[in-house]
DNA sequence: CTGAAAGCGCTTACAG
DNA sequence: CTGAAAGCGCTTACAG
């Protein structure tokens, strides 16, 4: 395999001039350049990236580190963090993170703690203090896309102001009774995604003057068995039952929609949905949602981790220091006044 | 950073001695073995892989292309693989290919053209003629799941035998009427997977006698909105339509579910469905379908991985010498007899 | 069983 | 603008 010794040969020049004309540091002549990008263009020499990685400390590799692969949100943050951090000529090594246990420790404590990558963004991923630590002692710049913990750079959507707005949505349709499909751990773990929308839900239920029944809340795992079993619950058992309800994501809406379905209750007659995410199903399912843009998160946080290790742009203000990302309530037919 | 100088001078040892005590290469002392390591942890040392990599060769990192990450399918492989190389201690690297364009050729020809990988699964992906030389030239091991293209290790299920077979059971059934819906570029292609289930459908049918109009096999995006519409078009209509469909995702068969719904389409009496893949949803929709095992399709290629790079169990034979990968059929409440 | 030395393939001060 | 030399942090023959 060529190395850069055979490109200086061939152009007939040193390897430091070699390696100046071929990474752009320092002066180099202008044909000298040229000489040397034919050399390498001939016997199609890359650089080793180890090798430059021992001598300028930087690896040009980002780690990914994501509890979910196969849940649509988390896919598209997958893909808009891939996809710029491609353009910028950067490698992004994958973590699929798991809830806990031995593999989890694995993650911080041998693969991320070595020197082969730059920066770690986290994805939805609640981080242990200890975690955060353990990638400071390394001097990892860390950007938090959602999730909790970790000090550094954080770039979220306000859950809080989320659920409100869906709840206020449904509210502003003149339904009194609104039960909330929850996710997973909303109601013990208040500052996670799941615990701050139900929050926003109380919240609006609140100041409207309602106080929802515990009946009414339900949680379980963001997915759309989930929410076709919670709402299958929620909505099965004889008796006055909700006319609406706000899930705390669309997949758990779809749930709820196929689960009203399977009851034989009236969409949207007797029932409105509302859903969180902008899921790429929303539109065909006719579902009322409060998007967000996990493409367009995933790219701004390249953004900041590439500002961070400065490229790009100097000193452009980290958005950590400001405002939330994105959402907008975009209603379809799966919301409408209440049944009077 | 600590340096495995630090560990040495710690332990009183060479740096030699230290390494060999780290990596388990050659004889060390069972006493000297100790003090490396109780040394090593009590700096906190972990071994530059970087470094590492340039003296052995060897980067301890697959790279994996893909080309969605957004479908249940390969998010199902992808975790699969990325599980199985974390437990033999190796990184994933990701790759998210474009169908073409620039950014494709930019993988190929500068990211994976690099020392930076030990080698590649390319997962569902047909890969072109240069892009295998490419790796090939490189010495780079290639293991393809699925996909086309590539001479190396292929891992893959026969799709050919799974169309037909889900046809058969609908033909079993006693219909006679059955469309397909097929992904894009199926009767293009014939090679894809695509093209292999369509072709098996017509085969079963062939051999059944029947011989589908052209209006009853179209093709869409194998996704639940490409089904959806699909199925919209081919049912919508007014006039005698099928009494069954094979779609050829789950996927597609949500979306046809869907679409019947829709329609006002009893189901399953008036129209059957069957998909492929064992979708995690299939059991929600009570879709018939036959099964594939993405995740263990995933930890199986980076079975033959490891071995093509002659870790663990040497010499076991690999899998593209033998049986496709296994399928089965998994009858639900979507598929009956035909009407009568 | 252990150490001194060379070298993996680069880049970067330092001279010139 | 260019070259000779040192060095990034490891591992691996080679001696002993």
């Amino acid at each position: 395999m060529a190395a850069i010794g055979d490109v200086a040969r061939l152009a007939g020049v040193s390897k430091a001039t070699a390696s100046r004309a071929l990474t752009g540091n320092g002066y180099v002549a202008e044909e000298t350049r040229r000489r040397v990008e034919t050399a390498a263009a001939e016997i199609g020499y890359i650089a080793s990236p180890d090798a430059a990685s021992l001598v300028t400390g930087r690896t040009k590799n980002v780690g990914v580190v994501i509890p979910f692969v196969n849940r649509w949100f988390f896919g598209e943050v997958l893909e808009g963090i891939e996809r710029a951090l491609l353009t910028a000529g950067y490698d992004l090594t994958l973590y699929n993170l798991s809830d806990s246990g031995p593999d989890r420790a694995r993650v911080f404590e041998f693969f991320l703690a070595r020197k082969r990558v730059d920066a770690v963004i986290a994805v939805g991923v609640d981080l242990a203090e200890h975690e955060v630590a353990a990638l400071d002692r390394r001097e990892k710049p860390l950007v938090c896309l959602g999730g909790t913990g970790g000090t550094a750079a954080r770039l979220s959507v306000d859950d809080r102001a989320v659920g409100q707005l869906a709840t206020e949505h449904l509210l502003h349709l003149g339904h009194t009774r609104i039960a909330h499909l929850a996710g997973a751990g909303a109601s013990e773990r208040p500052d996670t995604v799941q615990g701050l929308r139900r929050h926003g839900f109380l919240d609006a239920m609140g100041a409207a003057g309602h106080d929802p029944s515990p009946a009414d809340v339900v949680e379980t795992e963001m997915t759309m068995p989930g929410g076709y079993r919670a709402a299958l619950q929620l909505l099965g058992h004889p008796g006055p039952r909700p006319t609406a309800v706000f899930a705390a994501s669309d997949e758990l809406a779809f749930g709820a929609l196929r689960a009203a379905e399977r009851l034989g209750i009236a969409m949207p007659a007797e029932l409105s949905v509302v859903g969180v995410d902008g899921h790429e199903y929303a539109e065909m399912f006719d579902l009322t949602t409060v998007e967000q843009y996990p493409g367009e998160q995933g790219r701004s946080a390249v953004g900041v981790v590439l500002r961070l290790l400065g490229e790009g742009a100097v000193a452009d203000p980290l958005p950590d220091s400001g405002a939330p990302l994105p959402t907008r309530l975009v209603v379809r037919a799966s919301t409408t006044a209440a049944p009077r």
